[in-house]
DNA sequence: GTGTGATCATCT
DNA sequence: AGATGATCACAC
């Protein structure tokens, strides 16, 4: 089963809202798709599924789910609290010299510049997970500065070759975690003294902390 | 092999 | 319990 894209964030928007409350089961049922009993092995599972149910076109390609629209959704699984149970992976993080000059041009601002969120309760069979209300979000101020704080710095010590700091402690926000098959995976760098060296690969990843607190300014009953 | 979708597994 | 580092599946 098929579904055509969104001809507009407002119809996004509905689509993705007409979804919260329902149990993924039943939308996996409605869309002809087989719930895995747990997501070891289909780790993806919940985002393919609510990408189909809305109408995403751009797949695995580099791009946003909605070339068209500008809007990348993302799935976020929160507890019963409504606080994220974990991070968010953004993108990769270009480790071999092909990084952006700016903020401006990072990849990570334009993937994050719209971003529409649903929010999945619970932690169970994830046929029995809630779709939650979802958000349709641009950073505010505050977050593209703090954002832009951490990409600064992160980028710069990927710059710099110091390829030790590329740990997943740096950052308030926005933070570098691996970013691959498995730890032997490779991929090439030049280091801080100008020498070829091998690293894991990357990417840009947002802290749970970073997601809850957008999740909590819009939501919290005032 | 790289990028997209993420969660798992382990350590502190 | 929360964070860090590791890992799984699929498309191209």
């Amino acid at each position: 089963m098929t579904i055509a894209p969104p001809e507009s964030q407002a119809v996004l928007l509905a689509r993705a809202e007409a979804l919260a409350g329902r149990d993924l089961a039943w939308l996996a049922g409605e869309l002809g798709v087989a719930v895995p009993d747990d997501l070891r092995r289909d780790k993806g599972w919940i985002g393919n599924l609510l990408e189909l149910a809305l109408g995403a076109t751009a797949g695995s390609r580099a791009e946003p789910d909605f070339p068209h629209l500008g809007v990348e959704m993302k799935t976020l699984p929160v507890d019963a609290r409504g606080r994220p149970r974990e991070s968010t992976y953004v993108c990769t993080a270009p480790l071999d010299g092909s990084i952006a000059r700016s903020w401006e041009d990072a990849w990570v601002r334009h993937k994050l510049a719209r971003v529409l969120w649903i929010p999945i309760l619970g932690d169970g069979h994830p046929g029995e997970r809630i779709i939650g209300a979802p958000l349709l979000w641009s950073p505010s101020a505050e977050e593209e500065a703090v954002l832009k704080a951490d990409w600064t710095a992160l980028t710069e010590a990927i710059g710099l070759g110091e390829t030790w700091q590329l740990e997943a402690r740096k950052g308030k926000a926005l933070q570098l975690r691996p970013k691959a098959a498995h730890a032997r995976e490779m991929t090439w760098v030049i280091d801080d003294e100008g020498e070829w060296a091998q690293v894991n690969p990357r990417g840009f990843y947002l802290r749970a902390s970073f997601t809850g607190s957008i999740l909590k300014k819009h939501f919290a009953i005032g």
